[in-house]
DNA sequence: ATCAAGGTAGACAACTTTGTCTACCTCTGT
DNA sequence: ACAGAGGTAGACAAAGTTGTCTACCTTGAT
């Protein structure tokens, strides 16, 4: 009928970024969408191949959601609380496009399939490396230390949410980006 | 002979955290440490009660080696190039007593048994913490938001060298902590 | 010398995992 | 009408997981 691999590539990313991947299975990912396993393996070669298709997905919507709401700055440092708005939004669970904040899916596959594959681990250091260059587009002015600042603060403030479930972590790295605007 | 629990941790850690807890079962522990599956199981009653054990001990190595390298400082200025210059050396894995940088491993913990183990993540939550006093006791003079930046921009270091590996991440948070001693 | 405590070796149960395969069914285009 | 593409349901193989248990051995204190 429709897409089943639109279908599986959605259930599984639910499913991967709510529980880990290890802790998901392929018949869970298979009762949950409906679909036969047989299907499944018609269309992705084993469960990585779906792991990154998942991926894949994730950066698209990811991407798409933050393209969108650092547009709107027009000033390097109406960027710099854009992003941190962002991330307080997503960490607080408040952005429709993405389900519950469970940490950034990237860096969660990184450390959870980092040693068995390799792939993984490149797609989310690129992943991380498009995030770089969207901010760096969005700057009003170049500023390459101002670059660099954001992008350590963000990663900061996702692990300090997830970690140290610090929901606030992202507005307390506002006053010190501004500092290199 | 000697103490077969100390040696269990010890092999437990240093595996779990080369290659992620999911993905060692207890009998490569086993086969490491050269110790019976009984022996394992007098000693702890699951594989969480060893990692849990992995986890305290990591911990002790963890921050009696930085309080080591903070104590020198002086200054709040001081403590800050002492604090990322220790972080680029593990990230370079210049040091002795830890093993080869993979990341660290509570954040690594967290996001790999944060969803089947909650005394797991407490436990790392409870960790950070700890660092975050340590840093806290270590300032020349007390500086609030010279503590959030020191914190987060280390987390945020910590994660860009392992999944962007970018080994020299803790420099480049360097001058901007500097804008707030 | 003995005896209890704790270690060893490893078989085993019970379960879960990925991936393959068979047998059948249901659409769609010609 | 019918061939073929692709979906379904699920058994099954092969491997791996944690945790239990039996049977034996070693060592140190009395």
């Amino acid at each position: 009928m429709t897409d089943k691999r639109a279908l599986l590539t959605d259930s599984a990313l639910q499913l991967f970024y709510e529980k880990g991947i290890n802790s998901v299975g392929i018949n869970e990912v298979l009762k949950v969408s409906g679909v036969a396993k047989k299907t499944l393996y018609n269309h992705f070669d084993s469960k990585e191949a779906l792991v990154l298709a998942t991926l894949e997905a994730r950066d698209q919507i990811f991407l798409g959601w933050l393209a969108k709401r650092l547009s709107e700055a027009s000033s390097n440092a109406e960027l710099v609380e854009a992003l941190f708005a962002s991330l307080t939004d997503w960490f607080n669970s408040r952005v429709p496009e993405l389900p519950p904040f469970r940490g950034c899916f990237f860096i969660n596959s990184s450390i959870e399939c980092g040693e068995t594959s390799k792939a993984v681990s490149i797609y989310c250091q690129t992943h991380k490396a498009k995030v770089r260059e969207l901010i760096e587009n969005q700057l009003a002015e170049p500023n390459a230390s101002l670059l660099d600042a954001l992008c350590l603060l963000k990663e900061g403030a996702i692990v300090s949410a997830y970690v140290s479930q610090d929901l606030e972590a992202a507005n307390k790295a506002v006053p010190l980006a501004m500092a290199f605007v």
